[in-house]
RNA sequence: GGAGAGGUGGCUGAGUGGCCGAAAGCGGCGGUCUUGAAAACCGUUGAGGGUUUAUCCCCUCCCAGGGUUCGAAUCCCUGCCUCUCCGCCA
């Protein structure tokens, strides 16, 4: 959600920075809306002192044991107007709440114009793309190669987009996982949590999936109304809900490792072979919660540490900068890193980090004490993949394949892997 | 699943219709004292919003949503959550 304060103030700025989202913010509705609501509020406001303060009297009159009769007969009537007043009131704020709540984040001014993911800025290229003497197999083919991973038993438990994964190849996964978590916390000082998997829709209005994206989630429970998780995000971004942080536990780096589940509502077509694009996969997540001042600088130290595993894991990668069109609805500024693909012969997304400053914090009424103020402020929140771990299974898979098909263990991960240094085809 | 007890400020906890945005204690902040610190003492200390240049003033909030009433933290209804005991289970 956006500054209220800011439409009020600076109507023409907001608006110009919503056309960069490609959005025609009706100023006029707007300011009708806004003017209705200063109008109502402070009559209402009028009704309510006038109702206490007669209440009041009541009190004090009844207490010296006079009659209150006459008083009782004066405000006859003023609890209906209060009544009319207050839902008049109540339905314009509705009013104003949903097209606030619609509206997507600003977006930072070093985020570059464009239309969709073809006018992303790469930012910077790491690592060596492998030249390969073969005929490079893609990670479905080395898969099945490897009788690890399998689509068709996994359409057959459930439906399409999931798969299952056996032996060596899905120990690989969780070695991934076991890596990227202790790397996070040991080396990059995030504290290890553990969320539900299942979220209510509060938590997901405050993260910004809701009420927008309602059918890019599988929902469980229609009363209680809950969710699977579509990323750690949201569970452990709301860890802070409702909460005022001391400035001494300023600021909160969380690492989490969950499974997310996304119906690809939309998604039909794109992706259908392989790994890429599922309804479940696993991902460890960044989460930083921080003071206003210090996100931007947050921001690139968290897609710092995610291209950390990559490098680790020596994975080459490019870093871009997301364009306006491509930026997502509640993030001021994104980074994606992608990831180099020999079976695609391309590089994919693999980890996204997104910068939200006080957009999240705003909807999830989290807060910090700033102990110069002694008052409550915004906290500024941030978060982002490292890494998601189905891709990341593909980009080893893929870029440590050797022409019989064995796969080359990384380094990093054989101590995870039991000290094996290659899987071998059986 | 059955039975009971509860949800009040940063925390503990009093408050059962008006004098309550709310006692007391703890914690925090400021001060006195002290070479400094501790202790002691004094003062101060919830959040959100409206109006305003600002002060002032006003409104809302005692888990959430409804209701009763001139007036609700307090009474009624619904929901959610927590705790205790029993049963069951990993």
């Amino acid at each position: 959600m956006l500054d209220p304060h800011l439409f009020r103030t600076e109507l023409e700025f907001v608006q110009a920075q919503l056309k960069r989202r490609a959005l025609d913010f009706d100023a006029n509705f707007y300011t009708d809306l806004e003017n209705r609501r200063k109008a109502v509020q402070v009559k209402t406001q009028e009704l309510q002192n006038e109702r206490n303060l007669r209440s009041k009297s009541i009190g004090q009159a009844k207490a010296k044991g006079e009659d209150v009769q006459p008083l009782l007969d004066q405000v006859q009537g003023l609890g209906e107007q209060l009544k009319v007043a207050e839902s008049e009131l109540a339905e314009i704020q509705g009013k104003m709440q949903a097209l606030m709540e619609g509206l997507p984040n600003l977006l930072d001014p070093s985020v570059p114009d464009g239309k969709d993911e073809d006018d992303n800025v790469e930012i910077s290229r790491w690592g060596e793309v492998p030249e390969f003497a073969f005929e490079v197999k893609d990670h479905v083919d080395l898969g099945a190669l490897h009788q690890g991973m399998d689509f068709e038993v996994a359409a057959k438990i459930t439906s399409a987009r999931f798969v299952a994964l056996k032996g060596n190849i899905a120990r690989l996964q969780r070695a991934l996982v076991q890596f990227m978590l202790d790397t996070h916390i040991d080396q990059h000082g995030y504290a290890e949590t553990y969320v539900p998997y299942i979220v209510n829709a509060d938590s997901l209005y405050g993260t910004g999936q809701l009420p927008k994206f309602a059918e890019d989630l599988f929902k469980v429970s229609v009363d209680p109304d809950l969710y699977l998780i579509p990323t750690a995000e949201v569970p452990v971004t709301n860890v802070v809900r409702n909460e005022i942080i001391d400035n001494a536990d300023m600021p909160i780096k969380m690492v989490s490792h969950t499974p997310c589940f996304r119906s690809e509502a939309g998604a039909y077509g794109k992706d259908v072979r392989g790994l890429i694009r599922q309804h479940q996969f696993e991902k460890v997540e960044l989460v930083q919660i921080v003071r206003a001042g210090e996100s931007e600088q947050a921001h690139e130290e968290l897609t710092g540490h995610a291209e950390n595993i990559l490098q680790k894991l020596n994975l080459p990668y490019r870093k871009v900068l997301l364009c306006s069109g491509d930026t997502g609805f509640s993030s001021t500024k994104t980074y994606d890193l992608e990831v180099w693909l020999p079976g695609q012969d391309k590089y994919r997304e693999i980890s996204s980090c997104s910068h939200f400053k006080d957009f999240q914090a705003r909807r999830l009424k989290a807060r910090w004490r700033n102990p110069e103020t002694g008052k409550p402020e915004l906290v500024h929140t941030l978060n982002g993949s490292g890494l998601a771990a189905g891709r990341t299974l593909v980009a080893v898979m893929e870029n440590y394949q050797l022409e019989n098909g064995d796969i080359n263990i990384p380094d990093v991960l054989q101590p995870y892997m039991g000290g094996m240094t290659v899987l071998k085809v059986s």
